[in-house]
DNA sequence: TTTGATGCAAAGACTTTGCATGCTT
DNA sequence: AAGCATGCAAAGTCTTTGCATCAAA
């Protein structure tokens, strides 16, 4: 979608310069274009490993030195807020959030040591992903609620080379 | 299954007297049995809410005025660690774990202020909870991982009187 | 008696917040 | 110029840990 390998190597101050794609989806979202916001963007959709928000401040640091990690807390919860990205809460006892730019509907692998992977999509078509109209009518009925989403949450540990489970 | 207030009125010092039940549950799981463990066992399975361990401290701290909430934490790990309750991490951030004493796989409703409800097994009926083996199989073999479990979580928000979601 | 559990306080992991300064609009 | 974003440090929430003491096996 949008590579931060891309980005023009006119790595200064001005922002005009910079990936227009991406300032037009924080306009879009009633968001203001900052260059932190942006560099945060780009490596979050860079990365396909859910990356918390401390790697993702080490990897932006690179190319902000002065960037706070309070900023890309700040930063990830406007966009979760607006809808630009997904949080997903740790499994573990105090781990970190994950991040996630792809907001449809995927299933999720929870390992053991903290790791999130996707599933594949042609994989996850093996599912049947629709909750039965009924079945959400009785829960919002009985339980006095009103759902708003689910998840398949999947939990694993990882294996050795012997497919054997490891840790 | 075991309600705390079943348990005898000698509230007393001497475990001798107290449910045999849950000792043996205890023993059974290779764990040591102490007044502090049987408290807080039986508050945790008397109770439908899902406790956080500071909700349980709060309620055994009652009969039990010496009790620290790291005694508290340090069970629920232990508990969990043999199978005796399952621990349920928040989807908020920096929310507490809650609890529960009811280990046979059912679904779960997380509400946006932390509460958690079970969905009643015969509506839980109307879905099939079975993951396709060919599914499992496929999923470990490209992640390289091996799957021990999976969890459908709802979300939702809780509602006014007229249906609305409230909050 | 040996081993593990408890209580307390301190530390730890992650996240949020207050406030002065600076950048966007 | 007005208002939100940033950076820093401090505070906040939940949980774990070190250690001396005590209870269970």
């Amino acid at each position: 979608m949008f590579d931060a390998s891309e980005r023009t190597p006119l790595n200064g101050r001005d922002c005009e310069c910079r990936s227009e794609a991406v300032r037009a989806l924080f306009r879009a979202h009633g968001l203001r274009c900052t260059r932190q916001r942006e560099l945060i963007y780009n490596t979050l959709a860079a990365s396909k490993a859910h990356p918390t928000a401390d790697e993702i401040f080490q990897s932006v640091r690179n190319e902000e030195p002065g960037l706070s990690l309070a900023t890309v807390y700040n930063t990830l919860d406007a966009f979760t807020e607006c809808g630009l990205c997904h949080r997903i809460p740790s499994p573990q006892t105090n781990g970190p959030s994950r991040y996630d730019t792809d907001t449809n509907q995927h299933v999720h692998v929870m390992l053991d040591d903290g790791r999130v992977f996707d599933v594949p999509d042609d994989l996850a078509a093996m599912l049947d992903h629709t909750l039965p109209p009924s079945f959400v009518e009785e829960v919002e009925r009985r339980l006095g609620i009103r759902l708003t989403g689910y998840q398949l949450h999947l939990s694993a540990c990882g294996c050795d080379k012997t497919g054997n489970p490891s840790k």
